[in-house]
DNA sequence: CATGAATGAGGATTCATTCAT
DNA sequence: TATGAATGAATCCTCATTCAT
């Protein structure tokens, strides 16, 4: 219905121009409805924005989540991340865009977005440390982070400046450069 | 002089908050000048902006040129790159928040400056491959670029959400997760 | 009914706010009911503001016109606007807030109103002169205008600004103010 | 200079037709000046509103401090409120539209200019007092407030509703109402 | 009788840019 | 070399009104 139209037409414009280079009008016209349907649906345009991320986060830590019954977790969140996102590319743009800002008007949002997120490898990777097949000496909350980022920026990198690579080939080059995780 | 002024107060804003949401008045405020000065030492802001990134790209990529002489290439770029960034967090910030828009108004100026620092580490990485230390399998432009990612992205996260973390306790992180390279 | 609660939802929220801050959302919630059903039971915002500024004259007429009977025709003013304007405060403010716009939606409305009521003064102070209680000199016509200005705006600034001062107190206040009119 | 003309053209329209009912549009072509230099010259349409009504007040005040001088109080005052209203009829209007509005955005600036009104009333009318001109029993305070109010819209509703008499017709309809002050 | 999602004209506000000094 | 008052296009948001149910 009207939300979920509306949420398509943000996401396909936001994550490609930045949320700050989209107008309302816009994302009303994309979506087929009048501006003051947007309006009528969300709070504002920062409101649209934010339940967007939470939206689209929630949807990829339940992809994430499903990881978890694979034997070899560090493939599967690999191959997790990078699918999703190369059905979401848009979606990539917009959390890579927005992510690190200090006081935008997400900032706290997603701060907490990215700590659930950061929280689901966490889990995979304790469990790897507990079936002694992490490298000592890894501190995992920060291999973590360091792996949540390299897997978003890789798979926006791949949807911006290489479309052309198979997301096999993506993949592979991934899992040798974290090879260094042990878990492939 | 002036121009510093302006590049220095430009820097600090736009990193934290986009260059979106940063007003010609603040950079101005911040610089400590009139806002018609801004336009005497500039074109403009997207300009200014555009300058400041070729500038801070420049004194990245020279920084990264330095690692060459080193014994072991990843490590001397991992501590390079973490380095550059903790002395200069908000243009890592400028530099996540804008790299990956698709026609953003400096998307052109960007994809060079990307295209120049991967082509740097690809540079190194090249060498690892010569003297048999690089896995086989490995594209080299792939894993230079997903290098450089993770390298941007692991030094901006760790500036904004773990700044209590030491450049130690980052590096090493990164290490034991980019350990497929065979560098270290 | 509905028309009644729509009727006292809107004299309270148009009272204290004033008819263009007063939006028929808040009106319909006021209320208790659907946006919808303000259109359904009143022409517009416009129209309703209208019958009720037509319905709260009609009220304060008739308040008016009680006074007839009494032997002392000013005291009985007095004491009639007072009393009505304690128990609709609101409607007070509604009538100084709109009465002197000059070409507001509702002038012709309360250009009408506002003569029948100085009318009906006029009526009591004219059979004051008659009975040579009226001291020479006064043009009754703009004494009428002037005693219902006056008894309007003493009404609301009590309300409004003295709320802890009790009917009598204003009362007195008033008769002495206007003993010049020889009905005390 | 500029702001004097976004005094006077907005003084002019808000005057007559509330401030609810006039653009910035309007105020800034009445002005003669684009829309922008009016937000370069006031925080907004709201905090020029409240700049207008205390420079209004200021001004209105000023001219009842002179009326300290005079001999008769009462006098001066109905002498000094009419004329000024007579020079400034749409600063009136916009008084008796805003001044009893209870939660509006300039209550706290009108509930201040009001107090200081009154106050200098009240002051004259305590010298009243004290040279025994003044009735026994009347509260100065109550009174002092009744004839503000009661100056102000016998004021206003002569220029809105008869502005064919003169202000001598008006001053002495006043004056033989407002006889029970003992003034005159 | 009543509802509430949808509309779009209207209006407040922002801000990059210009230009006379 | 620097200033800051003025501009106006661009944009966000409000809200009275409609209409299908």
């Amino acid at each position: 219905m009207t939300r979920q139209k509306l949420f398509d037409a943000a996401l396909r414009l936001v994550g490609e121009r930045g949320a700050a280079h989209v107008t309302v009008d816009e994302i009303a016209a994309e979506a087929g409805v009048a501006k003051g349907t947007v309006y009528y649906n969300f709070a504002g345009k920062d409101a649209l924005v934010d339940e967007l991320l939470r939206h689209g986060v929630d949807l990829l830590a339940a992809r994430l989540r499903a990881a978890e019954s694979a034997d070899d977790a560090v493939p599967a969140l690999v191959e997790g991340m990078l699918g999703f996102f190369a059905e979401y590319p848009a979606f990539g743009q917009l959390l890579v865009g927005e992510l690190w800002r200090t006081p935008g008007q997400w900032h706290d949002t997603l701060r907490l977005l990215r700590d659930d997120l950061v929280s689901i490898i966490r889990g995979h990777m304790g469990r790897l440390a507990d079936t002694g097949r992490l490298p000592a000496g890894v501190d995992v909350g920060t291999a973590a982070a360091a792996l949540f980022g390299t897997l978003l920026v890789v798979a926006v990198d791949w949807q911006v400046f290489q479309p052309e690579r198979t997301l096999a080939q993506t993949r592979d080059a991934v899992l040798v450069l974290v090879r260094g995780l042990g878990g492939a």
